[in-house]
DNA sequence: TTTAGGG
DNA sequence: CCCTAAA
């Protein structure tokens, strides 16, 4: 266990050490990997720390004017500020510093690497892996009501510098997590190749699973340490009676001392630390005391007995973008990196009840159940931080979001279930052939039926967390780490054949649907799907593979699926197998997107799908109606329950209906659409033209008119 | 988030 | 179908 961590705050601060080549051994990338693990864990913690100290030290707090003007200078120019924290059993070290800056330039780095390593022998290892995590911008609650509509404007990330020059990177997303009094904004950002350390490296536990397959150990009594900012943001939520402190005073009962006093912390530039603690430097620093009690510390222990308490994911950041229908519609396209989506699949609720509460822990048990009573208010809390200017601030607006309203409220305190829902499971590849002349009835069965070979021996489903098989099915979810938000964010779903049953031969003489094997050409191709079928029952256990899971769990309809799984989609509907009762879980189940694994580095292409006569029809008919303007309105009327198509799609559907019309029947290709269909697209297409050409005009006419 | 339009 | 500026 590493016991001194230095984490250093700064912009730029950090480049991410390549693995040296001797850890290149299973054995050492592991304990690497360990050690980081801890690293990132405290990265989280600091940040909130610092955040929440910058923030609630408004007077010291820069104003926001002070952004990075040039990024590459904040680094570390101010000041460096010195924790100590004492496990039980061992100290801990922390070094931060700051450059001084507001808040929102705010940046904490740590060591990296976590799952850096082993992610893939092939590829650079130097940042490749790394997320980096920024706080991108932080308010006092107070702070922001009080702000004037120009300055909540100025917050606004597409009128800030960093926050223009965050969104221009790719994979960039944020968040809002309440801290204390403080609204924080985080992003992260995923580390391109090209450029390391460019916001400075930080570890994210947001993709604590982006290469955890890489490693696929049986996931025993130890969960996944993984921390994140939502563990902090889980303190505030404890002391809404405490107007102006931002934390629970009881929480002596953690085994935590902090040795470092606020005002001798061996700070080697007081200048910035009485900037950043002065207002309430007790305040500040039991804080840290506190959150490095609550959640750090807490999880340490698990390691050695097994238990897991872990009374942090389940508190969701309160700030959220508006949900709505288009949420889900939008976060259906592969979008690996641009926003995470987790919070779409999780309970923010589910371990308040249930929680297991061990040793002195149990203290802060209660107070989460009070907690509970607390959300409502939670909640108007933020309902009146709208900005009233919806133009202020998009991004806040609508954050406290109906959804996510609807979660707290609903959400009952006895009984901590864990809410789950699987959107679609994949069927493993699988290869027909099928002779020219059969008709497409028969080559429905024949999928049907090769389907029904590979799944009717019997199935049974396993389940991944952070891509490793949980093997030991007496294990509670909550034992398990699967109440955890963070944890349901990499929670997924694998169907295996029932090894109680003799599964269905795949390979030489199986199913007359199943490609024969004994070809010489298809069968190398088949391994993979007798891989995956088979894992889980093999003896040897094949290497699993990243793609093996993207076979495996499937979450997103949209997604790309090769022109073999076109056909399962429809053969395997979700529902079906949602049926499937193995799973002890009472609320459906679900498969989060598991797409932050390698593979969705790789944006993938949604499938082509063209559009059916019929949907034609409904297109044309919609638009008849609702004009050529109004996309979101033709999707709701006509496409509602399609999945697939979004707004987005219709309209460039209608573009090309119209392109098609246009030209010649010998031009046009695909499913024939009907001349009577076409006429009609042509009819609309031009009245609308005319009608929006009108409406523009009206306005100028009044104009015209007036100045006349 | 939705619209509009180029690619 | 993708991407993205602009609203």
């Amino acid at each position: 266990m590493v016991l001194d961590k230095r984490l250093h705050y700064g912009f730029n601060g950090y480049q991410v050490p390549p693995m040296p080549r001797a850890t290149r051994s299973a054995r050492r990338r592991r304990s690497f990997k360990k050690k980081h693990e801890e690293n990132k864990m405290c990265a989280f913690d600091l940040l909130a720390i610092v955040a929440g100290n910058l923030l609630l030290d408004k007077e010291s707090a820069p104003s926001s004017s002070n952004t990075t003007a040039d990024k590459n200078q904040c680094a570390a120019v101010n000041s460096n500020v010195k924790y100590e924290w004492q496990d039980e059993e061992k100290p801990l070290k922390v070094e931060a510093c700051d450059h001084g800056s507001a808040a929102r330039n705010f940046f904490v780095c740590g060591p990296s690497q976590v799952h850096g390593q082993g992610c893939s022998s092939k590829e650079p290892l130097v940042a490749q892996n790394n997320l980096n995590l920024r706080l991108a911008s932080a308010l006092t609650k107070s702070d922001w009501a009080g702000r004037s509509d120009a300055e909540k404007l100025g917050n606004d990330k597409s009128k800030n510098d960093m926050g223009t020059f965050a969104r221009k990177v790719e994979g960039v997303s944020s968040e809002y997590r309440e801290f204390g009094d403080c609204i924080l904004e985080v992003e992260t950002k995923r580390a391109v190749k090209d450029e390391p350390g460019r916001f400075g490296m930080v570890l994210s536990s947001n993709v604590a699973n982006a290469c955890s397959l890489e490693d696929p150990v049986v996931l025993d009594a130890k969960p996944p340490a993984l921390a994140s900012l939502d563990s902090s943001a889980k303190v505030p939520l404890c002391r809404n009676h405490i107007p102006n402190s931002s934390y629970p005073t009881n929480r002596d009962d953690v085994n935590v001392v902090s040795r470092d006093d606020d005002e001798n912390s061996g700070c080697s530039h007081p200048i910035t630390k009485k900037k950043f603690f002065r207002p309430a430097p007790r305040i500040g620093n039991r804080r840290i005391r506190k959150i490095m009690a609550s959640k750090y510390w807490k999880v340490a222990p698990r390691f050695k007995d097994g238990t897991v308490s872990n009374p942090d994911g389940d508190l969701k950041p309160v700030f959220r973008k508006r949900k709505n229908y288009y949420r889900q519609q939008r976060s259906e396209r592969l979008y690996p990196f641009k926003k995470r989506k987790h919070y779409a699949y999780s309970s923010p609720s589910n371990s308040y009840g249930g929680m297991s509460c061990n040793g002195d822990a149990s203290g802060s048990c209660s107070r989460m159940h009070g907690v509970t009573g607390a959300s409502s208010s939670f909640v108007a809390q933020h309902t009146s931080l709208q900005p009233r200017d919806s133009h202020g601030m998009r991004t806040f607006n609508g954050g406290a979001s109906s959804s996510f309203v609807g979660q707290r409220t609903s959400f009952q305190p006895r009984d901590c279930h864990v809410k789950l829902r699987i959107k679609s499971f994949r069927v493993p590849e699988l290869l027909v052939e099928i002779p020219e002349s059969s008709t497409v009835g028969s080559l429905k069965r024949t999928v049907m039926e090769a389907v029904t070979a590979i799944l009717g021996g019997g199935l049974r489903v396993g389940v991944l967390l952070q891509g490793k098989k949980v093997r030991d099915d007496n294990k509670t979810l909550l034992q398990t780490g699967i109440s955890h938000n963070n944890q349901l964010d990499s929670l997924g779903f694998c169907l295996e054949p029932n090894p109680s049953r003799k599964p269905p031969s795949l390979c030489p003489g199986g199913s007359p649907f199943l490609l024969q094997c004994d070809t010489p050409e298809p069968l190398s191709r088949c391994p993979p799907t007798a891989d995956v079928v088979c894992q889980g029952i093999c003896t040897g256990s094949p290497e699993p593979h990243v793609n093996n899971l993207g076979n495996y769990i499937e979450s997103d309809h949209d997604s790309a699926s090769s022109p073999a799984d076109i056909s399962m989609d429809k053969s395997t509907n979700s529902k079906a197998l949602v049926a499937v009762p193995a799973m002890n879980v009472e609320a459906l189940a679900v498969v989060p997107a598991h797409r932050n694994s390698k593979q969705s580095e790789i944006v993938q292409r949604r499938i082509r799908r063209p559009f059916s006569v019929a949907e034609v029809e409904a297109l044309v008919q919609a638009v008849e109606k609702l004009g050529t303007g109004r996309w979101r309105d033709v999707k709701l009327r006509a496409f509602d329950n399609a999945k697939h198509r979004t707004y987005v799609d219709l309209k460039d559907k209608w573009k090309t209906l119209v392109h098609t019309a246009r030209i010649s029947p010998q031009q046009r290709r695909g499913e024939p659409v009907p001349q009577e269909l076409l006429d009609r697209v042509l009819t609309t297409h031009a009245y609308w033209s005319q009608q929006q050409a009108s409406q523009q005009l009206k306005p100028q006419q009044a104009e015209t008119c007036l100045l006349l």
